[in-house]
DNA sequence: GCCGCTCTTTGATCCGGATCAAAGAGTTGG
DNA sequence: CCAACTCTTTGATCCGGATCAAAGAGCGGC
């Protein structure tokens, strides 16, 4: 009903095998959502009513503990979807999606994922791959949080965010959505104090360029060098 | 042609749906395998040539770093299916699962995985889930290491093992399979003399029954508590 | 342009837990 | 029943990074 404009999505490889009709009869359920900076696309523990797409900006999934600590536990980047709580079994949201950046999403309600998967076949093989790569990602930080020290994580966290949402700049490569040291302190378990003084030391030695919430890399294969540091120098 | 008994996985609830001819079909394609004490099924790095159900033992899951520092990244208990890579467009096995109690999988080649899905819609559904909720597992893990200290740390990790591996005895509940100080540091992130420290105060508080790769937990709901007690005090 | 806010930097101190070291305790095989 | 492992316990020391504290710095609003 809301009629979405299939040339939005067109680009994406997920509806690049559908037809025309095909593609205006998924997009017939779907629903268009701008999220601005700051604002949450849905809360951790609510219901889940809704799956997503994200569109254009950036968003940020946190989990917050019973005490109230923080953590990010990923990076969604435009042309992933998420929030599809239904096909794991659950029935409300494990995580807070918060737009670093001005965001536009589509969302369905979740009733709409099995007549999506009859459909689009290719949607069900898709969303395997992408929880897929998201346990790797996860048992791969699990790894670092237990084997290296703070300064490899954060290289680590720092290449992955490059790999994930760089931009290519003259005096480097800039993660191209705002993040503040508190949000690097939470990808990589630690305080953003010690962010701080790191990544001072990293601009001393011309690694990167810091600045509030922005961060540009000069020297990826230097970082590379750090994240492979191993802790035992013997 | 190897011919494995259908009764051996009548009662797995991955089959319950299945009609005799289907059950044999599957079964058909499949090996039976014996994986002594301290095998690996399949070594980290190695190409993807099958995929696995468990039926009987346990397998500690690890992952090796580049400088030959491990952890345990998950333990497999009977029903569970693993090594899918194929599913997760893993050409090759991402961790070493080891016996850890005498086992026995089945194995299928991973060209079969495409025919099983179309054959059994549900296994895919069950795919999906079980991935589910190891990433939900992996998340809650990367939360407690960036937010918890080592005590709540290893408490989570026990219950978790209870929940999964718990089987009840007279003085309490035992974790169902060896597993050693070494194993439990693994999984949370510490060395072994500390999880050792831990679970001697533990026992001197009379809330676990410790041993040469033995656990017995008495009082869960303590353990509960420490696993949940904030490291602010305040 | 100046105020107030948020974010970042840097210094000083402290402590949880890693590391180093070595002695118990079970278990297996000869 | 003793020898040789492997696994566990416990003590002593040390240090990475958390915590406490406070001073810059960039940015938006009025």
């Amino acid at each position: 009903m809301a009629g979405i404009d299939p040339s939005l999505v067109r680009s994406l490889p997920l509806f690049q095998k559908l037809n025309e009709d095909e593609l205006k009869n998924l997009l017939s359920r779907a629903m268009l959502r701008r999220v601005p900076v700051g604002e949450a696309v849905f809360e951790q523990g609510q219901p889940a009513t809704q799956f997503f797409l994200l569109l254009h900006g950036r968003l940020k999934v946190t989990q917050v503990t019973a005490d109230g600590q923080q953590i990010i536990v990923r990076v969604v980047h435009p042309g992933d979807i998420f929030g599809f709580a239904k096909a794991l079994q659950r029935t409300d949201y494990p995580g807070t999606p918060t737009a670093a950046a001005e965001s536009l999403v589509i969302c369905w309600p979740t009733e709409s994922w099995d007549i999506l998967i009859e459909q689009i076949p290719h949607l069900a093989v898709n969303a395997m791959q992408t929880i897929g790569q998201r346990l790797q990602e996860a048992h791969t930080r699990l790894r670092e949080m237990a084997t290296e020290e703070v300064e490899p994580r954060l290289a680590h966290a720092v290449l992955r965010l490059i790999k994930q949402a760089g931009k290519k700049e003259s005096a480097g490569i800039r993660i191209d959505f705002p993040i503040s040291r508190q949000d690097l302190a939470e990808m990589t378990g630690t305080t953003l104090h010690t962010v701080s003084r790191i990544l001072s030391a990293w601009e001393a030695q011309g690694l990167v360029i810091g600045g509030r919430r922005k961060l540009l890399v000069c020297d990826t294969a230097a970082l590379g060098v750090i994240a492979e540091k191993s802790s035992a120098s013997k």
